[in-house]
DNA sequence: TGAACATATGAACAGTTGAACATATATTAA
DNA sequence: TTAATATATGTTCAACTGTTCATATGTTCA
């Protein structure tokens, strides 16, 4: 048990970052390139490469390449509930 | 918008350390005072007493005193439904 | 092939974090 | 009041993390 809960604290841990949940939430409206989420979080683009290979890692993404371009997309409904259910917590207290 | 998302990662960053899991998770069998957190976790009181600090200050618990002794216990269920669909997350994939 | 573009990756550096230690506070009982 | 017990809090330090810079890899098109 001591296990699942050391992977879960990892689990949360990927979540636990402002720039991965941006992304995260931003693939919530379908995939999206590097370029693109760069521009829509006005953030380098080594910064997002690192944080989305981290999300990769984790496989809360994946990924299709495109030509020259890579597409990266939620790779299951986990990530839109751990989501959610973070916001109602956020939301209905205060 | 932008803020939401900041906040939510803040609140992961809360679950995203394995004491804290465990003592959240240790909270959903009921209350428990510190010592009794210590002797679950085999960690130093000072240790426990530190992050139960900060889970109070993010409101996941809440405190009663008792004598020498403080009861800590979950503030809402919030907790339990971040908590369980992170499992099925861990749980369901692989 | 080579230039241009999109992305990945390694290294370095500053900022953050969790545990441990020492000590302070609060409650009870004598 | 004093001693004992339970918990909280301040500080320090090593380990970790995220960003940036520099550079490498992979793809397209001329």
């Amino acid at each position: 048990m001591d296990d699942k809960l050391y992977e879960l604290a990892e689990l949360f841990k990927v979540f636990g970052d402002a720039t991965r949940v941006k992304i995260l939430h931003s693939l919530l409206g379908g995939e999206k390139n590097v370029g693109e989420l760069c521009n829509e979080l006005s953030m380098n683009q080594s910064a997002i490469s690192h944080q989305l290979s981290l999300l990769k890692k984790s496989d809360l993404v994946k990924v299709r390449r495109e030509g020259k371009s890579m597409y990266y997309s939620l790779s299951d409904d986990h990530v839109e509930s751990i989501i959610k259910i973070g916001m109602d917590h956020i939301c209905e207290d205060d």
